[in-house]
Order: C-alpha cells, then structure tokens, then sequence
DNA sequence: GCTGTAATATGAGCCGCCCTCACATCGGCG
DNA sequence: CGCCGATGTGAGGGCGGCTCATATTACAGC
C-alpha cells in the first residue's frame, strides 16, 4: 500500500484513495501518464474543461483505465497537485533546515526567499500555477493545502531558535502554524491578477513577509530584551 | 466545431453580469427568492449538490426563469457570496473606523476581536460557512474575495495612525494589504476541520492574529520613537 | 373594453460529462 | 493447449447545465 493514508475528512480520503493500486510497472506507467496528461491539459485550458475523458484521450488511455486506478475525475488533479506542494513543500523545509545554526532573522529572510523564489518559478509553470493558485483552494483540496502547510509548520516548529524560545510544544506549534499562515496568505495575494488598483510587485510583497514574519517571530523569540 | 462552446475566459465577469436586470418588481423578487434558495439548500447539502434545478425548485420557480436572470448557476452563489462578504466587510470597516481615535495597538486588539467575532457567528450559519469558507476559495470566486479584502485594506489604509506614519499612499497600501492577507491566511485556518494533529481553538488563534498584527503594524509606525 | 406589441414565463429536451459494467484480452502455469 | 485470475476496454445509463420555441402577461393607445 502506498504510505499511511491521512486520516481526515471524507472528501480526501475519497480524493487520495486509489481505486486501485498498481503493482506492476505497466500500471504504474499508466498512472504517470494520466498525472501527465492532466498537467499538460492544464497549461492549455481551465481546469474545469479538464474532463475524464479530455485527460484519458490526451493519455492515450481509454477511459475505463482512469478509473481503475482513480476514484473521479479530481483525484487525478489531486495527485497532480500532491506532486507538486510535496516538492514545493520538501524545498521549503530544505530551506529550514539549512538555516538551523543561523540568526533567526536571517533565517527568515532566507527561507522567505527561498519561498518566494519557487513560488516564482511555479508562476511560470502555468500547469502548476493554474492548480496551485486555483484548485488549491478549492473546497475539494483543502485537505491537501492544510497538509501542506502543517508539514511546513512542523518544520519550522522544530528550528532550534523557536524550540530555545518557546518550551512548550503546543504553544510552538501554534506560533509556527500561525506563521505559516500569514505567510501563505500574503503569498496568495501574490498570485492575484495585477490589475489591481494599486499594484504590488513581487519582491515588494515579499519584503514585507519579512518584515511581518521577523516581527512576529520577534515578539516570540526575544520576549526579555 | 466549437460554435456553442462557452468560452469561459473572465469568469468574475461572467459570474457578476446578469443576464437580464429585472425592471419590474416581479422580477427583483424572483432574483431573491432564487437567492434565497441557494441560500437555504446550502444550508443543508454541500456545494455540488446545489444544482440549477435544486435551486429553481426550491424557490418555487421554473428553471428558464433563473435563466433569465442569471448567466450560469455559479452566478446565483456568487450573489449570496457577495451579499455575505458585503455585509461581512461593512462590520469590519465600521470597526476600523471607529477605533480612528484609540492607540493603535487597542485598535488592533478591536477590530481583530470584531471581526474573528463576526467570523464566529458566521461559523454558526451552515450556509454562509460553507459559501465563505469554501466555494469563497474557488478560483471562480477569487476575483469576490480580491474585492473583499481590498475593501478592508482601503479602510485600513485610511487610518489615522497609518496615515501619520507612512506619508507615501502606495507604501501605506502595501503595508495595510500585507496586514488584510495576513489575518485572512491565519483566519482561514481558523475553519480547517479541527481534527488536526495539534488543534488550536478560536480564542488562541485570535490571540496569536493580534500579536502577528500589532508587530508587523508595530514595525511601521514605531519607526522612530 | 379591446387589440396589438413588447416583455416575461415556462419546461421539454439537447448536449456533454461522470462513471459503471459486461465483455475482451492478456499472461502465467500445469 | 486449455484454464483462470488479472487487467483493459468503451458503449451507454443517468444526470446536470443550459436553450429556445412557445405560452402568458403587461400595458399603451384607442
């Protein structure tokens, strides 16, 4: 079986089960190209166009093998979109960790870079940035978003300066997760379309994530200065 | 062979525009009741589930006539959503505008209290819940939670202590969005489903969105002392 | 009242989508 | 070569969004 499958609320699960789990590698291939397909179908067109049977003829793959191996139509999506927050999700913790024996505050500034960087990267990936933008907030993948963040949160909970600062380990994970939060939301606000009437530009926005996670993070960290 | 394929490319505008605006008050009250419906079914199914035709039947009208007056069936949760967060955002900006006078950081402590109070009460209405929390984060909807939010940073970036500090608009824009996206990101964790692997409650949550607020705003406007 | 015309109302039905399931095909084994 | 479980296949059932030809209503001018 593929890993231990979150517990969480009914749509999730129903979304990451795999109807049914390939062991040889011909399914396996098969799966891939699904995920593939969809990817490639994304870049081109919204996500609602992106049907079954558009994602099993771009496949090559007839529509009955989609759902041998997936529950609907979304759980296509959501593997494809699992993907990618897990690797978005794997560099940003890279970058936590990397900064263990740091100052905090430059820690921050270089985690939010490091964020900020993939962020723009995806941005160019119109596939991923449709999904992450979009579907990632759609009521359907929210298990997925929360996953994400709290993976992330997790990491940061366990960086030396919080653990040094903040004994207790439910009240750490309450100022990381908060953390996280924050951040995603200024990080959402990036993805809008610019015609707003007072643009902000990205390196703008992600100065000010420093600033307000440096300051929040102060608060914590230097309780007695 | 696309000739009645609906080229779905500014969905916001799609959503918003209505097909036809009622002149009479015949009308205006079908618009309503239609309106009304979306909102009861919602009450009691998830978002799928509230179909065209579940709307029109549940408001006693036939399906053409919600035609009529609505270019899709998204459009008629649009305008529930819309009077939602209309209705939401107007609390806020009242908050905000009346703390003009205080310190800045009781400021904070208050419109953070209205507005997680506010989010409280809607938590207990199934059906705006569900429309905030989750369709709210639809792509389709995205342009809806823009103009929220920019609402609320207009009003933000308005106060007076702001105005002291920051002297250039487009800076105090940037700062007050930040602050908006960042309480909305912490916010919308407040309704993860709670079976989290460390939960938090509402109380801690508002607690933690007044401290990340009053530091970031801190750092702004305590420049120089 | 009466009549002609525009505005509005109606719902059967078309189209396309999600997903199932009965059948076809494969591949390993005696 | 014949058997059987695993896997592949795609036509079609059911349903939801939306349209459009027709019916009904509103109302101005007489």
């Amino acid at each position: 079986m593929s890993e231990s499958v979150k517990q969480g609320v009914a749509p999730d699960a129903a979304l990451l089960a795999r109807r049914r789990v390939p062991v040889q590698e011909r399914g396996r291939q098969r799966v891939d190209r699904l995920v593939d397909a969809a990817e490639r179908l994304l870049a081109r067109m919204p996500v609602h166009r992106v049907t079954a049977t558009a994602i099993a003829a771009e496949a090559g793959v007839p529509i009955g093998s989609l759902y041998q191996y997936f529950p609907n139509r979304l759980a296509v999506l959501a593997e494809l979109l699992q993907r990618g927050t897990r690797e978005a999700d794997a560099k940003t913790v890279e970058a936590i960790e990397a900064c263990h024996d740091l100052p905090w505050t430059d820690a921050v500034d270089r985690v939010v870079d490091a964020v900020m960087q993939n962020f723009a990267r995806l941005h160019a990936r119109p596939a991923d940035a449709m999904l992450q933008a979009s579907a990632a907030r759609s009521p359907e993948f929210h298990g997925l978003a929360a996953a994400s963040s709290a993976r992330v949160a997790r990491a940061l909970a366990a960086h030396p300066a919080l653990v040094a600062a903040i004994a207790d380990p439910a009240r750490r994970w309450l100022v990381a997760r908060t953390a996280v939060e924050a951040g995603t939301g200024v990080q959402g606000w990036a993805l809008e379309p610019r015609a707003d009437d007072h643009p902000a530009d990205l390196s703008e926005i992600t100065g000010e994530m420093k600033t307000l996670l440096k300051a929040y993070l102060g608060r914590h960290l230097e309780e007695s200065p």
